[in-house]
DNA sequence: CAAATTTATGAAAAAAATTTGCAAAATTTA
DNA sequence: TAAATTTTGCAAATTTTTTTCATAAATTTG
């Protein structure tokens, strides 16, 4: 089952007393047979070689499906950048490789990593309740905001961030809004919509006179376009799930003739680095994922030395809105 | 130096039987004593814990500084699609935490993993140098291209694709060229500039009349802008090093009056998603990173296989040039 | 509620794995 | 070609791990 020095020396033809002293030298030498050596015992997996890990340090798995876009590569950054101010290594680790069962896979990481941060939008909440079940009082939080966590929770506070950008429209003295969502099933986005909806409902005067179902992509947001101008609606303030529908909505109606934000004002989510390349440039919600990070990498810490005290906690980290041309009348 | 189990029941204050049947135990059983000893194992680097590797696989660690942007997210994914389709795992690694000497670092890296992909474009010719002697016959590639490789490199044709530029602008009649240059120690943008100069001079009737020395950010596209337009140059087509410089330059030569295609004509290099998203689209450079990523995985393999057959290669990834409407004059 | 069963634990014995001393073989250097 | 150096295998010495056994605690059963 485990391998030993014997397996190596049977799988190179020399003796064990030869790949111990290979593998036990401080430094490597490069001979044929320490290649040979080395090559094998990678390859059966002998564990006393490599061993990188510095004393006291936590290893904090970052378990992911990686996707294109400035998205996973901010999440990456944040914590890489968080993990260089806190004590911990950060391991980013790719699920989809082993999907026959996911959930598995991640109960058997927990024998490897101090902690684990998931960011998985597709696993449903009986999946999180067999990681709970199967990892017992271990370290794990999710980033991925859901109704009622089964295992704690730090994301970002989409909700507020929903809920300032319709009042930063009712600041602008609108109050016909519209809102082009995301998809149902994408927690986050139905967060952000609950959050703009409700300070329109809180508030007498506005109105929610425009709903288009999106999916983040900026074709939807074309899309949303073509459906917002059959409805022939005037001075309505639109909000966009996030930035790539709000870029696909804008270039549509450029296209058409109408003129932003004289027209119609509107504002995104994400704050991607092309809202400021735009024209107009983009008001969005901004998520700053180094705090996220390093919240995400604290909280894993504390569970880590408090491992008696547990508590199902819901942090969340703040957002910002960025006001920028798009929403700003002349 | 290697962590015991004499040394894990120390640290639980356990004896080293129970440290032992726990650790050895097929299932996990979530005690209190049991939960101690795995986060002890974990902390002191005990090996045989969590050894999740499968048989004959290889696993390849590539080795970056992540940083933001579009780019590192492509990168990853890239990879990670293609350790989908080959047998190979892929690991990514950051070098910068460790940034007190990182290349010993990267040699000790070659203990635990089959094969290293570096991307590393900070590293001098010295660095590669000490890495080659250090690591031996060993499995390593380089993504960075260099004028000569000590080790061997794959990475995407960044000279042929300043040349397509130079060649789509002709053929667009144009022949007056300008360029906004990346910065002169990244060696790839050197490459798309040289392949675009080449192609100039190559034919009597084509002439650079502008050149910038811009970073790659939007800022020195806005930058190069105002140096443009104080040259009163007309009939220019434009090269910029990437696409974020080019929408920089088109954003401040949109907002001064100008008209693209009408006034000049612009090609950036990367084909970022914004792209399509622009008003005018940006004529970009594909790279595609999908192919990059299994054609290093490959290399690797074939490296590990014929680890006697050692050859200098340079692995160029083809890319292609995505015309839009920003070099099509109607 | 008491007896039976299961589980957890440490000490010590047994087994397994690793390292080291030594001499022979192979390789390199002079 | 001889001397020096390095590599290697065997076997002994040492270290590490597993198993056995006895005991105590916890849990289940009658």
């Amino acid at each position: 089952m485990r391998t030993t020095l014997k397996q190596v020396a049977d799988d190179t033809g020399l003796s064990i007393a030869t790949v111990s002293r290979a593998l036990r030298r401080n430094r490597r030498r490069y001979s044929t047979n320490e290649e040979k050596i080395y090559a094998s015992a990678r390859k059966l997996g002998y564990p006393f070689i490599g061993n990188l890990k510095e004393e006291d340090q936590l290893t904090i798995a970052l378990v992911t499906e990686v996707h294109q876009g400035e998205f996973y590569s901010s999440l990456f950054n944040g914590f890489y950048n968080s993990s260089k101010i806190t004590e911990s290594d950060v391991v980013f680790v790719n699920l989809a490789k082993h999907s026959d069962d996911p959930v598995q896979h991640i109960i058997n990481l927990s024998k490897k990593y101090s902690g684990i941060c998931l960011f998985l939008p597709n696993l449903i909440k009986a999946d999180y309740k067999r990681i709970r079940s199967g990892v017992g009082k271990y370290p794990i939080i999710s980033l991925t905001p859901m109704k009622n966590p089964t295992i704690d929770t730090v994301s970002f506070d989409s909700y507020s961030g929903g809920y300032m950008i319709a009042k930063h429209f009712e600041e602008q003295k609108y109050n016909h809004f519209g809102i082009i969502s995301g998809p149902n099933d994408a927690v986050d986005a139905v967060f952000r919509k609950n959050g703009f909806i409700d300070h329109i409902n809180e508030k007498k005067d506005l109105e929610l006179v425009w709903q288009f179902d999106g999916d983040f992509s900026t074709d939807s947001g074309r899309k949303a376009f073509t459906d917002f101008r059959n409805q022939q609606l005037k001075n309505v303030a639109i909000f966009g799930s996030n930035d790539h529908t709000c870029f696909g909505f804008m270039k549509a109606a450029i296209e058409t003739g109408f003129k932003i934000p004289r027209d119609f004002i509107i504002a995104g989510y994400d704050n991607l680095s092309f809202c400021d390349t735009f024209t107009p440039e983009l008001t969005s919600v901004a998520t700053n994922f180094d705090v996220l990070g390093k919240r995400a990498i604290r909280t894993i810490e504390n569970m880590v030395s408090d491992s008696n005290e547990i508590m199902r906690q819901f942090s969340m980290v703040p957002v910002e809105i960025i006001i920028r041309t798009s929403t700003q009348i002349q």
